[in-house]
DNA sequence: TCCGCAACTAACCGATTGGTAAGCCAACAC
DNA sequence: GTGTTGGCTTACCAATCGGTTAGTTGCGGA
């Protein structure tokens, strides 16, 4: 059985290579095609690939669907198996696969926004980056991986049980205080207006994480105009002339 | 039978005036507080009051847990009733509650925000107006209600059916409709950086809509300072000499 | 005094939920 | 050949869901 870090592990190469078969709505004919036994390269490998599927499509699904509106069923005809199926793989259940998912939000997010700005001395770039990468996180989601990760971890925390829902705050937190030691670094060089320094900190998670909801890839702005934007929305404000 | 449309009006009076029966979790004893048939004032009088904690209640135990997550058991125990009971009184069943207690939360940004702020001519004044208002409602929430009503507008709509969802749709439309005129006047009066104007109208609600989700009211910043602050942030960024 | 109606409750419904048990089947090792 | 194992299915479980039915209770009006 793989080892339980490597599960989110797992997704981080999705898409999957394929799925075997279509999400036929079939309630009539019951299993209709018979999947051959196909073992592709090791037994290994087969799992591995296996995994990705179910962890990706639970990702998808939890996105589009919430975590509570989308059942151990709905997975499993998503990828053609039965839900034993499911758990023959994902012994932990329902509540396992959450914690995958919203862990590889994080991940992403570590991986994409954390490492990178730490990686930065001055202050206002390292916001700059920040803002950058967050965005570019979020719009991206409707083209590379077809899901925003970050919207689960955002919003489905509440179904995570207690340990696993600290840890992702302890995460979360980590976040935080990254903005918030760039903000302060921004105040200790006189950049920074004398606005509360929380607020700040999470008005510009908020216009970031709003995002999500509007930004339609199709529109007329791209993900680089975007993040562009608000960057100049969050640094300088909306009024030409300073306020106050 | 009351009206369908005075239900969410019955709601606008909360709380309700008190709960007969603490929700005690007796699972052993059954039925163990025999409620007489008290009838208050006339039969319309003591209708409209079950009305009034049914409506309570099923808002409260939404912003709390969520639509899925609250069953219709859920809500009549807090009561102290039967589900039946809660049947008795809501025909249209847990889809109605819903569609209420998110019509009432429209109305409630309607009321406070929307009506006021269109009173307004000056561009610049009516978009303080609009966040100062707005915040305001979403910071009140946890002292005048015991929720706050605008948290399940955001993250239920994909419990309704297409049919209302199509009318909150229309009416959160509106309310995009004018900040963006707002934001157009400001434009129009050469006040308004060079940024996209879709993308100022959204990054303030996210600044707005997250903050239901880290404000706390016994922290160090009262709701009028909240407010204060998220203007300036929004109105002049947060850089001291302007951004580009 | 008896009727009618509002205000409930107990019990139940079919459907669906997360999760499990047991067994089938192909492929591999030997 | 035969046994074992991984990968999967059919069939099932108790619990819970939203919602209904039939009935009970008690007050107000006649």
């Amino acid at each position: 059985m793989a080892k339980q870090t490597s599960a989110i592990e797992a997704l981080l190469a999705i898409p999957p290579t394929s799925h075997r078969r279509k999400p036929v709505a079939n309630k009539t004919g019951k299993s209709t095609a018979k999947r051959p036994h196909t073992q592709a390269a090791t037994a290994n490998d087969n799992e591995v690939d296996r995994l990705r599927q179910i962890y990706y499509v639970a990702a998808r699904l939890f996105c589009e669907q919430g975590y509570d509106a989308t059942s151990m069923n709905d997975i499993a005809d998503a990828i053609g198996f039965t839900k034993a199926a499911v758990y023959h793989f994902i012994p932990g259940g329902k509540k396992e696969l959450l914690y995958a998912v919203i862990s590889y939000g994080m991940d992403t997010l570590e991986r994409e926004v954390l490492t990178p700005a730490r990686a930065i001395a001055d202050p206002e770039q390292r916001l700059r980056t920040i803002i950058n990468n967050h965005v570019h996180v979020i719009t991206r989601g409707s083209t590379a991986e077809g899901f925003n990760p970050v919207t689960v971890v955002v919003d489905e925390v509440a179904g995570l049980s207690p340990a696993h829902r600290r840890k992702i705050a302890q995460r979360k937190r980590d976040y935080v205080d990254l903005m918030r030691d760039t903000l302060l670094g921004l105040k200790a060089e006189g950049k920074l207006k004398d606005i509360d320094v929380t607020v700040i900190a999470f008005s510009i998670f908020g216009m970031m994480l709003w995002l999500a909801r509007w930004y339609r890839p199709d529109g007329h702005l791209t993900n680089a105009q975007v993040a562009e934007e608000i960057c100049k929305m969050a640094l300088g404000g909306l009024l030409q002339e300073p306020a106050l």
